[in-house]
RNA sequence: GGGCGGUUAGCUCAGUUGGUAGAGCAUCUCGUUUACACCGAGAAUGUCGGGAGUUCGAGCCUCUCACCGCCCA
């Protein structure tokens, strides 16, 4: 057969890589239990992108994973399944289909109305919400596409574009709402909440990210009722007097003046000295109209610090999560001052009536109501302001009445630079830390609302001890004690939002408020017989839903034999930062509603950096697309660098230097394969690897039950980056650096049987290269695949849905001995050639001393390659080392190159005395340890033996190199 | 303030039960030898953050200090 070229000289993904996928998808290769072969299951559930989602380098990272432990396990017969699907993504829907309205001048969300709005959001979803899949199957993701799930199917109006096949998720998650409303693990309650002015919503505390911002503390004067005044006392640490006068007041510190509006009382430690002469008496609130000021009681409290700021606290129960504890251990009311949109409330009563109101109920005239919602303590001339608005007017007001703490300053007058003592009122400048939306990124204001909730200590445990019992394991370790200290402190969680895109709160009121949980209108009606229902407008934190994505997806609640089998799911693979969102969830969750655990090992991942680190961000401008670089790169080098870069809980800094460097690898293997072709070496029908004679087929063959084994066992520990290396490792230094140039002068010299061997062996170790290869990089591997099944015999499958290596007795340790010394002998005549300036092109002879007859033997078989890759004429044995010669100590021979007066004989000297120097600095490390009684007695024999073994192989060759030394006179 | 990590070659990072410190990239030198310059050959590079301890032996275990991250208040 002739040498004809059929591949291409470049490899270009962009023309493969579509044609390729096309293929695996008409050949249904992604379909669950493809190439399955035994009973065991495999099942990744996809960490659902939003639908509004495009994929970015976290996606890519994340599914790269999925998809290597996915490709490895289909190869290897197991029953796989990869579930892929969507989130409806409350919030971030809404926005974006509201933008587009607005954009397209259309009516607003709240002109259109719910229904119509909902309509619209389908219809969006319709058009644009398979992005994110389009851009996953172009990262060669292997999902079971024809399943693909979203989060909202089944919900009224739900016309299935995208998600033909989807179980109907929204019965799955209302059903699981009205189980744990009856079974008491859901309530509604009125509780303060972190509200999203922006979006008009609750969210829950995993949504609120906290920044430190530059803020303000002012101080201010609350005056005692009636003019009162007391002794004011300040101490030093060791009780001396430093202060002491009478005042009229209380200080106090504040950030937020506009909620003094709503102050209920002033808070101070129980132990505070200070204040102790006013506890149990009143004070007022220095805003709003003077005739109607709120007298407001001096309370203590654990929750104050005597040494920060004044000592005394304002205490705002609906404003503030600390107050509002303090609120409700001390029963003092809680006063909204804010609307929705966080501006001061314009509803309610007057300010004088409220005022009135709220003043009896302090002085204990009345009791205060349970609902005091009707109480509108904003000041008519405050009303409707933005609360920033508000503050600026409520701290004028106090400062021009002189009820701000005023301290001195010396100013400066530019001109005359005459220094004037001023008084100014104390206004302090610090870091605050401030709430804000994770997707509005407003101010959050924490609000007084209605909301539904999960009681999550009552669903807690089973998933703490998942962790602790071993069935969940936690990747890495420390994940784990992040997850029990979260879990351990968990707070109630806030499921409800007032949103519309989302699943509608189950739960209608009669006209008396009361409420009626139930899957359907029907069902609540019959529970109310006669009553008119209203629904709850509510809709439920897509969190709910995806909390219920493993058994959601597998079509509960109803169970077929084949969405059984899937169940639980093996590995989750997932970003570190949602580990609360959703991992804690949903093992929370299933436990709740199944009784099992939905995955045995959760791996996390960090976010995905660019590569000084910093997080990628449009503002930053270091966003790196996936896309732009799988246009450029190919979709396999994006992988393998992604597969290369997961080290169990690394950072993950990805540059496209990085990528570029794994491009290359594809390219090589790509020539690799082209330099097979071109020399003939095609498949051989029938070909056992068992059989081969040459030592270098042997050897090759030998490797790679090794790599096989490296590469397995990287993957079932999930430290993927091992996995990478080793085959990067054994398919660039070994076969192609090594074994391809060791097999050139076979494959290029006489016919015979030791050019038809290794043609065969070459040909069937790129086809084990090629499956070792698939899960990392499928695309150029199925290329190849196709273009060497065009001769040799003919494939029985697509390389997706070929199988794993099993490679055991293929090992050749003598094989494996002869070639480890070839290469050591070849490299280190190269060494010696560079160092002592060789032309690379010259050829020069080669004198063997010394050598034992194996070694001539050796050295016999390989000849041909000693002198093509160390670039030698004659190659003969002499029993003594030429004059004027550099000298290579290998074993028990020395190998001398007589460069003649090429030579410089004071640089071989310097070489040679610097290995000796190396060798003696190991040597007396090691004689140091044997001479130690200690290490003798107390090291394992194992470890003397080889510190022995290593002693006397030295000691050996130190001599030899002093020999060397020594010939050189 | 609480919790969890990190500190190893110029850079990015491996280092799985304590026993000869590694890789990739970058750097330098040489080289077009018909698979590959997206290549080949060779070289240089580290008091494994500081200190103390346990041990025959510590990058790895313990304590401590310093600095840097992240999460939660």
């Amino acid at each position: 057969m002739s040498a004809s070229i059929m591949l291409e000289k470049k490899y270009n993904p962009n023309d493969v890589e579509p044609r390729i996928h096309q293929k695996w998808m008409d050949e249904n290769a992604f379909r669950a239990g493809a190439n399955a072969s035994r009973k065991e299951t495999f099942t990744i559930m996809i960490p659902p992108p939003n639908v509004t989602g495009a994929l970015h380098v976290g996606h890519a990272f994340n599914n790269t994973l999925q998809d290597v432990l996915i490709r490895w396990h289909r190869m290897r017969g197991f029953d796989t399944l990869w579930q892929p699907g969507q989130d409806h993504a409350g919030i971030a829907t809404q926005l974006q289909v509201e933008k587009m309205l607005k954009q397209n001048q259309l009516p607003s969300r709240r002109d259109m109305g719910r229904e119509k709005f909902l309509e619209k959001v389908w219809e969006w979803k319709g058009k644009y919400g398979d992005t994110i899949v389009n851009q996953l199957k172009r990262l060669g993701a292997s999902c079971d596409w024809s399943r693909n799930a979203f989060t909202m199917a089944g919900a009224p109006g739900d016309p299935g574009t995208g998600h033909e096949n989807s179980p109907n998720f929204h019965d799955a998650v209302i059903k699981v709402f009205v189980d744990m409303y009856n079974k008491g693990l859901i309530y509604r309650g009125k509780r303060l909440v972190n509200w999203d002015p922006h979006f008009e919503t609750a969210i829950s505390d995993l949504e609120v990210e906290n920044i430190e911002v530059d803020g303000h503390m002012w101080h201010f004067k609350y005056p005692l009722a009636g003019g009162e005044t007391y002794t004011y006392v300040e101490r030093d640490e060791d009780g001396n007097i430093v202060l002491e006068e009478e005042r009229d007041y209380i200080s106090i510190a504040t950030t937020r003046p506009e909620t003094m509006l709503g102050d209920g009382a002033v808070a101070v430690h129980p132990s505070d000295e200070r204040y102790a002469p006013i506890v149990g008496k009143l004070c007022e609130i220095p805003v709003g109209p003077k005739e109607h000021r709120r007298l407001i009681p001096i309370i203590t409290d654990e929750y104050p610090d005597p040494d920060f700021g004044s000592g005394a606290v304002k205490i705002t129960g609906a404003h503030d999560f600390n107050d509002y504890q303090v609120a409700r251990r001390n029963n003092i009311p809680l006063y909204v001052l804010m609307d929705t949109k966080g501006h001061m409330r314009t509803d309610g009563w007057s300010y004088v009536e409220s005022a009135q109101m709220a003043k009896a109920i302090a002085q204990k005239k009345r009791e205060a109501p349970e609902d005091v919602s009707a109480i509108n303590l904003v000041p008519e001339h405050l009303r409707g302001l933005d609360r920033l608005e508000a503050r600026k007017k409520v701290v004028a007001e106090i400062t021009a009445e002189g009820l701000a703490v005023m301290v001195e300053q010396t100013r400066t007058d530019k001109e005359t630079g005459e220094e004037t003592r001023v008084r100014v009122p104390y206004v302090e400048n610090k870091k605050i830390m401030q709430p804000f939306g994770d997707r509005s990124g407003v101010v959050i204001e924490p609000m007084l609302t209605d909301q539904w909730y999960v009681d999550t200590a009552k669903i807690v445990e089973p998933a703490l001890a998942a962790v602790r019992e071993g069935r969940v394991e936690i990747m890495p370790e420390s994940g784990e004690k992040v997850f029990f200290h979260w879990l351990n402190n968990i707070e109630p969680w806030c499921i409800s939002r007032q949103l519309w895109w989302g699943h509608q709160i189950p739960v209608w009121y009669d006209d008396e408020g009361k409420e009626y949980c139930a899957s359907s209108l029907q069902e609540a009606q019959a529970m109310a017989p006669g009553k008119t229902l209203t629904r709850d407008p509510d809709v439920l934190d897509t969190w709910f839903s995806s909390g219920l994505w493993p058994i959601g997806t597998l079509g509960w609640p109803n169970w077929t034999e084949e969405t059984r089998k899937y169940f639980p799911t093996d590995v989750l693979i997932t970003g570190q930062d949602i580990l609360f969102f959703w991992v804690a969830r949903m093992m929370m969750m299933q436990q709740a509603v199944v009784g099992e655990d939905p995955f045995h090992t959760v791996y996390l991942h960090e976010l995905v950096r660019d590569e000084k680190g910093r997080k990628m961000s449009k503002v930053t401008g270091n966003v790196i697309d996936p896309l732009e670089i799988i246009d450029e790169f190919g979709a396999d080098a994006l992988r393998f660098t992604m597969a290369q870069m997961a080290s169990v809980g690394g950072f993950l800094k990805l540059s496209t230097n990085r990528i570029k460097s794994y491009r290359n690898f594809v390219t090589k293997i790509w020539n690799a394969a082209r330099f097979l072709e071109m020399n003939d070496c095609y498949r051989v029908e029938g070909f056992d690897p068992k059989t081969v004679s040459m030592p270098l087929n042997k050897w090759i063959l030998g490797a790679l039950p090794r790599v096989v084994a490296e590469i397995d066992r990287g993957l079932e520990s999930l430290h993927f980056n091992d996995s990478a290396n080793a085959a990067y490792e054994f398919v660039w230094g070994t076969f192609c650096d090594w074994y391809i140039e060791l097999a050139k002068p076979t494959l290029q010299g006489e016919d015979g049987p030791q050019k038809d061997e290794t043609r065969a062996t070459a040909a069937y170790v790129l086809d084990q290269i090629l499956l070792l290869l698939h899960p990392f990089m499928p695309f150029v591997t199925e290329e190849l695949w196709a273009e060497t099944g065009k001769t040799g015999p003919e494939r029985t499958a697509m390389l997706v849905v070929s199988d794993w290596p099993d490679l055991a007795g293929l090992e050749s340790p003598e094989a494996e001995d002869e070639l480890n010394w070839l290469v050591d002998l070849i490299s280190g005549i190269r060494s010696v050639r560079a160092e002592m300036n060789v032309p690379a092109g010259a050829r020069i002879p080669l004198v063997v001393v010394g050598a034992s007859p194996e070694t001539q033997t050796r050295i016999s078989t390989h000849t041909d390659a000693i002198r093509r890759l160390a670039r030698i004429t004659d190659l003969e044995t002499a029993p003594d080392v030429p004059e004027k010669a550099a000298q290579l100590v290998l074993g028990e021979a020395v190998y001398a190159l007589p460069l003649g007066d090429v030579i410089d004989v004071d640089a071989e000297k310097a070489r040679l005395n610097k290995e000796i120097g190396a060798v003696e600095k190991e040597v007396a490390q090691i004689e140091r340890k044997l001479s130690n009684q200690q290490f003798l007695a107390k090291a394992p024999e194992r470890v003397v033996t080889e510190q022995k073994t290593r002693h006397a192989d030295l000691s050996e060759r130190h001599e030899k190199l002093k020999k060397a030394l020594a010939c050189l006179g």
